[in-house]
DNA sequence: GATGAATGAGCATTCATTCAT
DNA sequence: AATGAATGAATGCTCATTCAT
């Protein structure tokens, strides 16, 4: 990986904001959203964007690698079914990571972060089955599938708690006496 | 709902080629495809799809109720299982049900068909249940709810058959012993 | 040649329009003139010239190949001497055609159009040698090399008619006692 | 000419470099080549390069003042048609030479530096007049208008050798037997 | 003096929608 | 009813130039 010089505390300050937009309005409005209005929310011109994200896709996974090595992190302190839910809490507010995980016409290609969180999850699994919570043929690949799906349904479905709840209820019973 | 005169008989012709074209492209690139396209492969010029679909969006509601329409067909011929296994496998074929379900940004309200294919899942979720395949205390919402997650991730997330099967096999499991 | 319908009368004149105020706007602020100065000049929207040329390179090569296809005829009737002495008379005024042809940058393939030309030159210049007037070893490329040359030159250098008379003086002679 | 305080040290190694820089990109990619690129080759920061040269035809114009000079020095150490020879020769090496002396879009004066050139010129007339290769009423002006007007040729046609050596015949034909 | 981040006007291009033919 | 040309707002991106660090 290549690492240019540290940024000035300025462009640092800047990069943070832009990335804070960004994901606000990405959230609010899907990834069709002008990169202008990024731009605005975050104060700064619209060269300071391009410059900081030469290509809208530049930002785009900018921001997918942020939400995602959250997601890592937050892996690390949860069970599997305790991480699913939060997942299916947060989609909404993660719109843009449900909608580029699933690759809606944008270039983007975020092998690693993506990598990182499978991992994680595949850690995640791998205590649940030790602790008899997940049926023994149950793999990681269809966990995956599993949560890519549910984040996705949560997310333009538009569940209440009580909805949700219901939803995961049936597909941990799932895991748990595949 | 308020009916106009009965269509020309060359109009009525146009509009089916309006929506098969428009199903095939939608299909194809995404609801960001241009109009221009679906006109082109429809073979009529691009005032005609907007004489037939004032707008964008009137387009796309009326090529999800048609299939939508065709979903609640095909609901009548199978049990749960086997409804819930065609869906997912046609969910790239129908890409645009997919993502419009999901509501990609587009303004579509399309209460009466999403209604009627909601009716016919309850009608076989109540057989399964009658069936004992399906247990007692699962409700319409969370099978409609795990339908449109399932659609959503097997379109996006290009899985092969065997992932597939291997997926629903969990929902299943979930379903029968809740 | 992939020739489509007809243009619309409406049509039809809108393109000339746009063609004259291209090679208006290009002769006056050379390519890198924008393609809205010359929308506005034709008094038609942006987007009227992007239909009838998708891209700017697609209208610069379609008012070099006007311009070049007025040049064959024009060569048509005249001698060689009268040609290059018309051609470079006209350089500032047809700046588009100098500067293209010498290729500032743009993406634009002219065989055809140029290969006229070049066949236009080549029978005046036979005509040329026959009558004695040009020496029997000079050929046609350095003949396209000494007009292309001089046309830039006169275009470039703002010459008046004194020079420009004596300049070709000199390749004149050259041309006839090599 | 008003000169300000002599240059630190540092600051007259940074003009240089600039300026050599600025010569290869510009001979590389054509004026259009972005003033962030020569400060990049220059191993610089932007904001130096403007505080050499305030404007990017600042910039230009001191290239094209080096270059010329550069010309004058080899114009007084050979004959008129060998330096004629030399010039057409390098002009691709010297693209900038060529497209600025012809003023593509950008403002740029330089009298003295192409007086000088002009003399030069002039000096190497007046030896071939004398050795009698150059016909008497050849002027100076016709000269540099077919030097000019070479260059540019030779600069864009992508002239081979034998075209160009042929091309330059016609010229010198025509000059001694005017 | 040097740095390099920020600016913002400008450009080519797209596309839903309108309307004259 | 169909056609398809025209519209023009919007978008991603570039780059000369300025100015805080």
């Amino acid at each position: 990986m290549v690492e240019g010089p540290p940024l000035r505390a300025d462009a640092q300050r800047n990069r943070a904001r832009i990335l804070d937009a960004a994901e606000a309005v990405f959230a609010e409005f899907g990834p069709r959203a002008s990169t202008e209005e990024v731009a605005r929310r975050a104060g700064v011109a619209i060269g300071t964007v391009f410059r900081h994200f030469p290509t809208k896709d530049d930002l785009l996974a900018a921001i997918m690698k942020r939400l995602l090595t959250q997601l890592v992190e937050e892996a690390g302190q949860r069970d599997l079914f305790a991480f699913f839910t939060l997942m299916v809490a947060q989609a909404a507010a993660k719109k843009t990571v449900a909608d580029l995980l699933a690759g809606s016409g944008m270039n983007i290609r975020l092998p690693d972060a993506v990598g990182h969180l499978e991992e994680a999850v595949g850690r995640l699994l791998e205590q649940a089955r030790a602790a008899g919570v997940v049926a023994a043929p149950v793999r990681l690949a269809e966990v995956m599938a599993l949560l890519a799906s549910v984040c996705q349904g949560a997310l333009h479905g538009g569940w209440d708690e009580q909805l949700q709840a219901r939803t995961l209820a049936v597909i941990f019973a799932g895991l748990k006496r595949y």
